[in-house]
RNA sequence: GCCGAUGUGGUGAAACUGGCAAACACGCACGACUCAAAAUCGUGUGCCGCAAGGCUUGUGGGUUCAAGUCCCACCAUCGGCACCA
């Protein structure tokens, strides 16, 4: 038996002790970065999923390094994060200890199952040395303007007094206290995001990620193409602006809609008959949590401002002006213009409130048109004017240029993506390092004066203004403005758990550099990332964040690629045993130090990547992990056979080179199942043999070695008792075509495309002599019998079929 | 509603460019070893049929000598977004 237990330390403490997997800038050699997502050491430990992805990237890393790549692969912690400061306020402890303690735990698990991570390269976004960076990047971005303060609505538990962060709000509840969230407004730090939307968005062409990601970001920047169009208000010289995608239907406007919170409607205040109803209406909103208003899918609530029109800038004509919450005050202008015919929103609403339907756009080229119901797509144009009989896409070409003459209509490209709130009213993060004076505004920490270090502090409990808990120490707060020297205060919100995530692909290229984020010339080689391994619970949100600061640094110069993960992979779930996913409330979770402390750590890897396709939900099988097992032990006890010099046969050699091609194909694919299943066979092959050649034995084991990296060190080093350094010092094994070419071949003998027969000849045989072959055989005879050979077909090497009448 | 993905044995799944569907495993059955069990090893295992043979990749159609693979329509499941004008 495979003495797992001692095999698996003994190798682990070799590959430490002589920095087996150290890496160094080394311009002899081709670079690669592999990457995986770097986890939250939460409580709970270490997960199967973490496993999955750090297996993923290990196997890649070991097989691309075989191959002769300077490979670089780091572990760190992404560690600032709620969890620690609720266990700090609970417990009235530093969210640090608890932080540092999980460290601990995770570093000794992944540790344990033995990938080959360059473990001088750990970093820790908690750690001051850090976060000097990830604050030095902060004012790199205000300095570019990026970053900048605006009054928003934040989510407020009022019970827990303090603002919450999107992620803890689940279904419009505190998730710690489960009341009501509110909206309150807060001057709040904003990362202009919005301005790389166009570049977030096209770079994306060039990147080597499966399509649904890129999808995904696409539709999350929500790129629409459209105008603005500028309606008179009768008796005002303000204007109401509205965006639109579809100005073709502007002569079916019957009405304009402004968002509740559009200010414009202040300024009608005098001219609107019914002011007490439409404050009652405004009042109402603001009072409803965002919850019931996007709840309210089917129930779309109004009101017309009476006494005040809109006038249409193509027609001339007078319509009426609602505000309704169906519009929403944060895209576009925060108003439109209403088609009820042809916009499904429109027509709900039109038809509650008894407003004109105006049909303009019709399926076909002729004029009328009798559809009730409302038709959204594109069509030609009725009812409009000079513009009629025109197709949609022309009339909104001709519009715009015509409106852009008369200086009512502008193109415009609004995006759905929103800039990237910064700021969290918490203490477990990175000080924002802005100082506020009275004079100057807002003043940057000066680069000398980094990091701007997380006071110690007696009580995480946030203050109940909504203010971070650091408001509440004097001494930190009360500073001197670093431009004028006066009196000032420091910025008291803290960074969000994605800053420190948005940049450690860059650390881990130079970890220890205290002058600089990372060196010029280090960047220069290893980026970009050439593979990133991760979830799928990052496909917008983070790695849209990474892309966008990597992106404003690279314009700054200081990174040297505009994208940084070349090529993404992202893995399926793992499910518990029941099916259900893995909770501590079912008590199916399966904790990888027993998998380890029952199988061993190769079999517990050779076993999730055996699971199925590395991107599929998979659950976790008992009887099929012993199943690995059992291959794991089988491969061991090749060591009992005889190992020989003799040449290997043919076939040998056949099954072997194939194997080499497979298994070095399917890695590179991410085809991991595929490839051991292709181990299997070998292995089932060798098995057989009454001896080993040698090398052939070595080769086997070298394919296995990303796989099961301490059971092909340990076999290795008993076979080859003359080598003492590790497998993972020598070369990937290469195939020779020639000998994967099979001798003989199975031909399929079809009669009209059924199979009937088959037959072994020589490769490469030709048609003639098959044929001749197959109208022997009796039961092809069978088949041919009273009947007339209209056609053959003929693959080579594959089959013939014989097509009858 | 929109977008995306996926549908193949009892189960996880495989199948290169259209070319012998079910590789490799799990499970199950039988057998060997054992007083017995576990472990291990061996044999078998898509479905119907005694057999010849027939049928089979979510459903229905189509293209083709040949379709899991291509085309059209539909159904189901999962995931994401969701009043973005």
């Amino acid at each position: 038996m495979y003495d797992y237990k001692n095999i698996e330390k003994k190798w682990q403490k070799y590959w430490e002790d002589n920095k087996t997997y150290k890496v160094e800038i080394d311009k002899n050699k081709k670079k690669f970065y592999s990457l995986v997502e770097f986890p939250y050491p939460s409580g709970a430990g270490v997960h199967v999923g973490h496993v999955k992805g750090q297996t993923a990237v290990d196997i890649f890393s070991r097989f691309k390094r075989m191959n002769g790549y300077n490979v670089l692969n780091a572990m760190g912690w992404d560690a600032f994060g709620l969890p620690a400061e609720n266990f700090a306020i609970k417990n009235k402890k530093h969210p640090g200890d608890f932080t540092k303690k999980n460290i601990e735990n995770f570093r000794r698990q992944i540790k344990s199952f033995g990938p080959s991570f360059d473990w001088d390269r750990e970093i820790d976004t908690t750690d001051p040395k850090y976060y000097k960076w990830t604050q030095w990047i902060f004012l790199k971005l205000f300095e570019m303007g990026l970053a900048y303060e605006k009054d928003a609505p934040i989510n407020w538990c009022p019970s827990c007094k303090t603002g919450l962060a999107n992620e803890e709000v689940l279904d419009g509840k505190c998730e710690r206290c489960e009341s009501v969230v509110e909206q309150k407004n807060m001057k709040q730090w904003f990362l202009k995001i919005t301005d790389y939307a166009e570049k977030l968005l096209a770079d994306l062409d060039d990147l080597d990620w499966p399509e649904y990601i890129k999808t995904s970001q696409k539709n999350w920047i929500g790129k629409s193409e459209g105008a603005e169009i500028d309606f008179e208000i009768d008796g005002f010289s303000e204007k109401i602006k509205v965006f639109t995608t579809r100005i073709d239907t502007i002569f079916g406007c019957s009405y304009v809609v402004l968002a509740p919170e559009n200010k414009l409607v202040l300024k009608l205040k005098a001219k609107i008959k019914n002011w007490q109803e439409v404050q009652n209406y405004i009042n109402e909103i603001k009072n409803k949590t965002d919850l019931e208003r996007t709840d309210l899918n089917k129930n779309k609530s109004g009101v017309c401002l009476e006494g005040v029109w809109a006038i249409n800038p193509f027609n001339k004509e007078r319509v009426s002006i609602f505000l309704a919450d169906y519009v929403l005050a944060s895209y576009g202008t925060g108003a439109v213009m209403a088609v009820p015919a042809h916009d499904e929103r429109d027509f709900e609403f039109a038809k509650k409130y008894n407003l004109d339907i105006k049909r303009v756009i019709a399926k076909e080229n002729s004029s009328n048109d009798n559809n009730e119901e409302c038709y959204v797509d594109d069509g030609f144009l009725i009812n409009s004017e000079k513009f009629s009989g025109l197709t949609s896409f022309q009339a909104r070409e001709k519009m715009i240029i015509e409106g852009q003459k008369n200086n009512f209509v502008e193109k415009k490209i609004n995006y759905k993506l929103r800039d990237w709130l910064f700021s969290r009213q918490r203490y477990w993060g990175e000080p924002i390092p802005i100082v506020k004076c009275s004079k100057c505004g807002n003043v940057p920490v000066p680069e000398e004066e980094l990091p701007l270090v997380l006071p110690e502090i007696e009580n995480y409990e946030p203050s109940g203004t909504g203010e971070s808990p650091l408001a509440k120490i004097d001494s930190w707060v009360n500073v001197k403005c670093p431009k004028c020297g006066q009196l000032a205060k420091r910025e008291t919100n803290t960074m969000p758990q994605w800053a420190g995530s948005s940049w450690y692909f860059l650390r881990y290229i130079d970890p220890h550099n205290e002058k600089k984020m990372a060196s010029e010339e280090s960047l220069k080689y290893f980026m970009p990332v050439d593979i990133y391994f991760g979830g799928a619970e990052h496909t917008t949100v983070h790695l849209l964040y990474s892309r966008f600061w990597n992106k404003a640094l690279y314009d700054q110069g200081i990174v040297p690629v505009s994208e940084p993960y070349k090529r993404r992979v992202q893995h399926g779930l793992i499910l518990a045993e029941d099916g259900r996913k893995m909770s501590k409330r079912w008590g199916n979770v399966i904790n990888p130090d027993d998998v380890i402390e029952s199988y061993g750590a190769d079999v517990m890897r050779v076993y999730i990547m055996f699971m199925g396709p590395y991107g599929d939900t998979s659950a976790w099988s008992t009887s099929a992990i012993n199943g690995i097992n059992r291959f794991v032990n089988k491969i061991w006890s090749l060591l009992e056979k005889e190992v020989c010099d003799e040449l290997a046969d043919k076939e040998t050699l056949n099954i072997l080179h194939k194997t080499i091609k497979k298994v070095g194909e399917d890695i590179e694919n991410i085809s991991f199942h595929t490839a051991i299943s292709q181990l299997m066979i070998l292995l089932n092959y060798l098995s057989s043999l009454e001896k080993i050649n040698k090398e052939v034995f070595n080769v086997y084991l070298k394919l296995l070695a990303p796989f099961t990296p301490h059971l092909s060190e340990e076999m290795y080093q008993r076979l080859n008792s003359d080598v003492n350094q590790s497998i993972f010092d020598f070369s990937w094994p290469e195939y020779d075509l020639d000998l994967i070419k099979d001798e003989k071949v199975k031909i399929a003998i079809q009669i009209n495309g059924k199979l009937r027969d088959s037959l072994e000849v020589n490769f490469d045989s030709e048609e003639d002599f098959i044929l001749s072959l197959a109208k022997e055989r009796e039961l092809v005879q069978k088949w041919l019998e009273n009947k007339e050979i209209v056609k053959i077909i003929f693959v080579k090497n594959r089959l013939i079929n014989i097509v009858v009448k």
